[in-house]
DNA sequence: AACAACTACTTTGCATGCAAAATAAATTAT
DNA sequence: ATAATTTATTTTGCATGCAAAGTAGTTGTT
């Protein structure tokens, strides 16, 4: 009956359940904006800096390469950004908010809000404390690939 | 400036991040069972208790019914289970696992030792912790639809 | 009993996530 | 300078996650 397997006991299975419980979450309060939550997640990133290369917004995002170029694709169909290849390197390619992508900000503005408003539950203390552990945790797949000491 | 929107500041984000990199983590460690995370997790709730419904097989893993329709068919074609209509009620299926789906329970007991071994980052004390806050959080998503208050 | 409403599942269409292969362009080595 | 290597990004194939539509099989109503 090893405690070790029990799904209760897992780590990963409550990361599961809770990232896509918060992808669920989001969908409604993004339908304003009409966008799902990896191009929101996108669109954050260019918010706080603009054009910058897709290379660094992967770094940033965390958003796998080959689902990023689909994502630029439709955010550029929907008009909120435009991709122009680096004169210098014409491997780069540049990521830059048009106006109305600028201006979707100003509505993105209250997602936050209104997800802490669901999470109402939890105290900032909790919430403090929450992000601590989960950066730490974080820390243990960097270099992942490294730590296979065998 | 808004802090709210900054990607540093999304507890969503840690998420989102964490809960990939979970599963890139296990996708080695699951290579011996040659079966994918959503696999593994289904397997778990079943090496706990066999011969189940589809619709409890959901409430536990909280995977995707449509999704859990190809997963038991994936573990049918690869002989871990299988799945028969219950004779009472010709709607529910029933979930059970081979004699070869038992068995790889003795490899799967590897596995949760060997990730633990990837996150030793953590102490024992700091996991706890987490799991604490991470059910507290899952708490705020139940019901979701009825918090939806207006 | 006939029909409406409900349940348990499956199927479908779209959007990723992931690994690996493919491209194109810049850098390094010889 | 040319070839080998590395870097930046896209493409491809497979496996979900999600919402919504579709299918049977059941239960409740009248």
């Amino acid at each position: 009956m090893s405690e070790l397997l029990k799904l209760e006991n897992q780590l990963c299975h409550r990361f599961y359940t809770l990232s896509n419980a918060f992808t669920r979450a989001y969908r409604p309060l993004l339908k304003a904006l009409d966008i799902t939550y990896p191009q929101y997640v996108t669109l954050m990133a260019l918010w706080e800096d603009d054009d910058i290369t897709i290379a660094e917004l992967l770094d940033r995002t965390a958003i796998d390469g080959g689902a990023m170029s689909l994502i630029l694709k439709k955010l550029q169909d929907k008009g909120f950004l435009v991709v122009t290849k680096d004169k210098a390197d014409k491997r780069v390619k540049r990521v830059q908010l048009t106006e109305t992508g600028k201006k979707k900000k100003a509505i993105a503005e209250d997602v936050p809000a209104q997800m802490l408003c669901k999470l109402n539950g939890m105290t900032a203390d909790e919430s403090r404390t929450l992000k601590v552990l989960l950066d730490k945790l974080g820390g243990c797949f960097e270099n992942a690939d490294l730590n296979q000491s065998g």
